[in-house]
DNA sequence: GCCAACGTTGGC
DNA sequence: GCCAACGTTGGC
């Protein structure tokens, strides 16, 4: 029996890796490395699956907002950055024999041509039950709803209309 | 196991 | 820069 396909939100501040590093990378594809919150963790490792979508969300951002898609190209796999302890991420309680960390792959979907501002995010009343939008999520790694993730492409789409006609 | 102190996230 | 809302840590 197969998975159905899951549906995803990663943020990240534009300032240390934003959708245009995304584009730009070899093969537009990244490893999702340095989530160290444990429910993020969870869905990384254990949800995460080839094939998935993902809102590409910038926070700390002017404004923050989702800005595009991309996909899963690689499941739940240790996260290295772990155990080097030169590295900003460094957790000294992880090993290569005894993980805790784990990232995942990504690759480069779509860049909206406006982003969808949060704000704007909050006036749609489909999306109010949305992670993102609840008071105090914190979520770096969040599942979003099926109907949501088509309904933002949606609003994607209809901005990128309106510009065009301008 | 409780919970206060502390650190972080992230919108505003 | 402020601060609310969390998550984590560690004394007890």
């Amino acid at each position: 029996m197969s998975r159905e396909v899951r549906y995803w939100l990663l943020k990240t501040e534009p300032e240390s890796f934003s959708i245009d590093d995304l584009a730009a990378a070899p093969r537009k594809t990244t490893c999702w490395d340095g989530v160290r919150n444990y429910q993020a963790r969870n869905s990384l490792r254990d949800d995460f699956k080839p094939g998935d979508h993902v809102l590409f969300y910038h926070s700390s951002a002017k404004p923050p907002a989702i800005v595009g898609t991309a996909t899963v190209t690689r499941g739940g796999y240790p996260d290295n950055t772990a155990w080097q302890n030169v590295n900003h991420h460094f957790d000294p309680k992880s090993t290569a024999e005894n993980p805790i960390w784990y990232m995942v792959d990504i690759k480069f979907e779509s860049k909206f041509a406006e982003p969808l501002a949060l704000e704007s995010l909050r006036k749609v009343p489909a999306l109010a039950k949305m992670e993102l939008l609840r008071k105090g999520s914190r979520l770096s790694v969040q599942p979003v709803r099926e109907d949501e993730f088509e309904i933002v492409l949606q609003l994607a789409a209809g901005t990128k209309r309106r510009t065009a006609k301008k």
